[in-house]
RNA sequence: CGGGGCGUAGCUCAGCCUGGUAGAGCGCACGGUUCGGGACCGUGAGGCCGGAGGUUCAAAUCCUCUCGCCCCGACCA
């Protein structure tokens, strides 16, 4: 390709609403484009990316047995209404309608259209398992679109969907899956973590994320170095939190805590450490208050929460509320004393803890020295603990790291929850009809290649890994006056194409200065420099945009070099 | 949805408080000088000041309403 004939327009000036690095150069190197709020035209450039990410995806889903098709974009709301999500899915769901006034919707996933396919199709045991995959636009109207492709309304994603006769099945084509996941990121040469998931309201057995990390990551990872353990904070357990001292009952007291609200301030005035503190802290759900426990120096998981009551979400209650549960401002509210009604839960980590500083439900009051049993009876425990960096691996005890990380792909299993509802069923050796067990794997595609520049940059601009980057290689001539250069960049342009290379001839009229901070900006990995000065001694420059040294080569040489640097380690 | 901010040239922004001739830099076009890390000089094109209503002799500027966009918290690939 010829740039001078090419659509690839860079821009110096960094778009005013582009916050994180990898929208800002995405932007600046022509690779996409706004259209609207989390929606984005993807410009040849960038396209050229998402389609060497495609092309890798294909060859290892190929290679696990998923078979490639393409379902529509526009659902209609009858098959949503079958699964239940047309109420369910709430306003992230676009829904439009024709002109007969019949509902349908912008698909923001596909199991209600792929199991509706399925059910049609397959009747036995015989034709079972099977696994559907799609690479399509996928559309989700999104509370906060941001950091352009990394969290868009309309995006693009892999999307599949496997079919088995059992939960074994079901088992093994998850793990499938999970393989093909790692060798994907693995290939794509990004510094990735395969974590344990929380699986949610979706529910099912087992989940995992795919995480790669970077300090701009909206999700939260906890790892084990030692083990290979690795979770989502909102999934992470670890092993029992070593509780202090046990010490013999001591008088229940009230003292006057004047407006120390948090822990600290409270540990502080009293002379205690935030570890035998506890927090009370009290949630609103559908079902009524809920005061939560939990040892002074920690946090809640609202996710485990939400999982353990059964809802789909769970908030702190507003300060009204903690008025009237509480009897007292917030900052002040205990388990002692707390109404009926109230639904009291405590956290592992308060389990053996003696002699507790809480709050008395007096406002600016704590109690000292209570103990449960004697004080207030706790009877439901549970783990809802967010874990920390430092906290132990609930496996081997080593201590856990924690990091962001981007979420670009989650698979589940799901079981039968489509399948059960939508009749999705199959007929058994013995004649039996049964459900068949579904698994789901999302991997995004336009957000892995944000990921991939959040991981891969500097000041100048994009550091492509090889297999996702548009072009291998660039052929950049200085000057367009010296017909010895125009000639040797062109011989070096065709050498390469003739060997297959994705080479990028930059023939554009620019002064030297502009076409290396292009070169810079736009990051293609292997870079051929011909000027007038080294060509004069029949050389050529080469060099790696990743920190590479420059090194002379003649030019007849320059194809079979590049060509070498390009070559997978190994091949 | 709550909280904060912004809409003026293709892009990044000034002007608005205190109403009176539409501005800069970059980019673009033309001419000249330059040519190994975003050159310089000159000339020029380019605007319904997001939209609607109002106040006023007069509105980018003041008021009301709207639409869009961005940032911070609950969702997800």
């Amino acid at each position: 390709m010829r740039w001078s004939s090419y659509y690839l327009f860079t821009t110096r000036e960094v778009p005013a609403d582009a916050e994180v690095v990898s929208h800002r150069l995405m932007v600046r190197a022509g690779m996409i484009r706004k259209e609207a709020a989390g929606i984005y035209s993807y410009l040849p450039f960038g396209w050229r990316s998402l389609q060497k990410l495609s092309a890798i995806v294909r060859r290892e889903l190929d290679a696990a047995g998923a078979i490639e098709l393409h379902m529509p974009v526009v659902h209609d709301a009858d098959l949503w209404r079958e699964s239940g999500r047309w109420r369910a899915y709430g306003k992230e769901l676009l829904r439009v309608r024709d002109r007969h006034e019949r509902d349908f919707c912008l698909g923001p996933t596909h199991e209600e259209v792929v199991t509706d396919i399925v059910r049609r199709d397959i009747r036995s045991y015989r034709q079972l398992p099977t696994n559907l995959y799609q690479i399509q636009v996928k559309f989700r109207d999104e509370i906060r679109p941001r950091f352009g492709l990394m969290r868009g309304r309309e995006f693009i994603m892999k999307d599949a969907y496997s079919f088995d006769v059992d939960e074994a099945g079901l088992d093994a084509a998850y793990d499938q899956m999970d393989l093909a996941y790692q060798r994907i990121f693995t290939a794509c040469q990004l510094d990735f973590s395969r974590v344990e998931a929380d699986t949610g309201a979706i529910g099912g057995s087992s989940s995992h994320e795919f995480m790669v990390l970077a300090d701009t990551g909206e999700s939260q990872v906890v790892s084990c170095r030692e083990c290979g353990y690795g979770a989502n904070v909102e999934r992470a357990e670890t092993q029992p939190l070593a509780a202090p001292a046990a010490e013999p009952p001591a008088e229940r007291q009230q003292v006057s805590t004047p407006s120390c609200t948090s822990v600290a301030e409270v540990a502080e005035l009293l002379g205690v450490g935030p570890e035998r503190v506890v927090k009370t802290l009290l949630y609103e759900t559908s079902d009524g208050p809920v005061a939560v426990l939990i040892r002074g120096d920690r946090e809640i998981n609202q996710t485990k929460l939400a999982n353990h009551l059964d809802l789909p979400e769970v908030a702190l209650a507003g300060e009204a509320l903690v008025r009237s549960v509480s009897g007292a401002e917030v900052g002040f509210a205990g388990p002692v004393g707390l109404p009926d009604t109230v639904r009291l839960i405590a956290d592992e980590s308060v389990r053996g803890l003696t002699n507790v500083v809480c709050g008395a439900n007096v406002t600016d009051a704590h109690l000292t020295g209570v103990n449960w049993g004697r004080d207030v009876d706790l009877a439901e425990f549970t783990d809802l603990l967010l874990v920390t960096g430092g906290d132990a691996c609930p496996r081997c005890g080593s201590e856990l790291t924690l990091s962001r990380g981007i979420e670009v792909g989650h698979i589940f299993k799901l079981g039968s929850k489509y399948s059960e509802p939508m009749g999705c069923n199959y007929t058994d050796e013995q004649g039996q009809e049964r459900p068949m067990m579904m698994g789901c794997y999302g991997l995004g595609i336009g957000r892995t290649i944000a990921a991939a520049i959040e991981q891969n940059h500097d000041d100048s601009g994009i550091i492509w890994p090889l297999p996702l980057a548009p072009f291998t290689a660039l052929v950049t001539p200085l000057t367009n006056r010296d017909d010895a250069v125009v000639a040797a960049a062109e011989g070096v342009y065709h050498d390469l194409q003739s060997h297959g290379v994705d080479v990028l001839l930059d023939d554009r009229d620019e002064r030297p200065g502009v076409k290396f901070n292009d070169a810079d900006l736009v990051g293609i990995p292997v870079r051929v420099v011909i000027g007038s000065k080294s060509l004069a001694d029949g050389k050529v420059e080469i060099s790696l945009r990743r920190g590479g040294d420059k090194e002379l080569v003649p030019v007849d040489g320059a194809a079979e070099r590049v060509l070498e640097l390009i070559r997978p380690p190994g091949a």
